[in-house]
DNA sequence: ATGGCTACTCCTAGTAGA
């Protein structure tokens, strides 16, 4: 079973790239974030004739989350416990072949002194009491996304300059080691302790031919699954040529 | 050199992303 996570930075934007990337890497489940249009603009069409389901939640301009799929989802779950409609579309949840995927599209937070920075760390404490009384990790659960987190120094191509700041902040990194201790592990890191294992680039300053990256997109695995994780594969070359997303997908195979 | 990229929107300027 092959696991996706990819950040395209808009849907719409990304469209020929996503359609050929899915007739490329032929995920089973790709958890999308960043779609930035609302549902009823979603490119459903395209997506399923190029073989998959979508299982979406979106919002205007910002945001926005999907699972596009080989088979049906089941038991889909869209935002938080206690979200109403006004808040930001960060969540979908879904049941893919007994595996629970769980796609999330964290907060930014901006600067580590914004307004921002605090609702990311409120947001990471909700994801964290959802998936200790919302979710059974004691079953086979992948949780994925835009993390906006790199985990540990290894994780940042320099981190004395990204030392304290956003994606590196050490309250950040123990909200995010809160989530692992409901009893997930970082797949990638059950299989490589190696670093320059980056997932993001900026756009700006030649940031990918020069090798600035983080490694901010994750995909964390529940307990029954740990054996069965065999590769993580960061997906570089469609940071390469024409109108990239930011991001590179980040494919995880289980046994 | 006060920018640096990209995508979005009540669209040619401002906001947000990371």
């Amino acid at each position: 079973m092959k696991i996706a996570t990819w950040n395209v930075n808009s849907i719409r934007a990304r469209l020929p790239r996503v359609l050929a990337w899915l007739e490329r890497a032929k995920p089973d489940v790709a958890c999308i974030q960043e779609t930035k249009v609302e549902d009823e603009a979603f490119p459903r069409a395209e997506i399923l004739a190029a073989g998959y389901r979508a299982a979406i939640f979106g919002q205007k301009t910002y945001n926005g989350v999907a699972l596009l799929s080989r088979e049906e989802p089941a038991d889909v779950v869209r935002g938080l416990p206690g979200d109403g409609p006004e808040d930001q579309k960060r969540l979908i949840a879904a049941t893919f072949g007994g595996v629970r995927i769980v796609n999330v599209y964290v907060p930014n937070g901006e600067s580590t002194d914004s307004d921002k920075f605090s609702f990311k760390l409120r947001w990471l404490e909700k994801l964290r009491d959802f998936l200790a009384t919302g979710c059974n990790v004691s079953k086979p659960l992948v949780l994925c996304g835009d993390f906006n987190i790199a985990p540990e120094d290894r994780d940042v191509h320099d981190p004395e300059k990204w030392r304290d700041q956003v994606l590196c902040h050490p309250k950040e990194r123990a909200a995010l080691a809160e989530i692992c201790n409901v009893g997930l592990k970082d797949a990638q890191r059950l299989l490589s302790q190696e670093g320059k294992l980056y997932t993001w680039w900026d756009y700006r300053g030649g940031a990918f031919p020069r090798g600035f990256g983080l490694r901010i997109d994750l995909h964390l695995v529940s307990r029954p699954l740990e054996p069965k994780v065999e590769a993580v594969e960061i997906d570089v070359t469609e940071r390469k040529g024409a109108q990239p997303s930011d991001h590179a997908p980040v494919i995880l195979r289980l046994r």
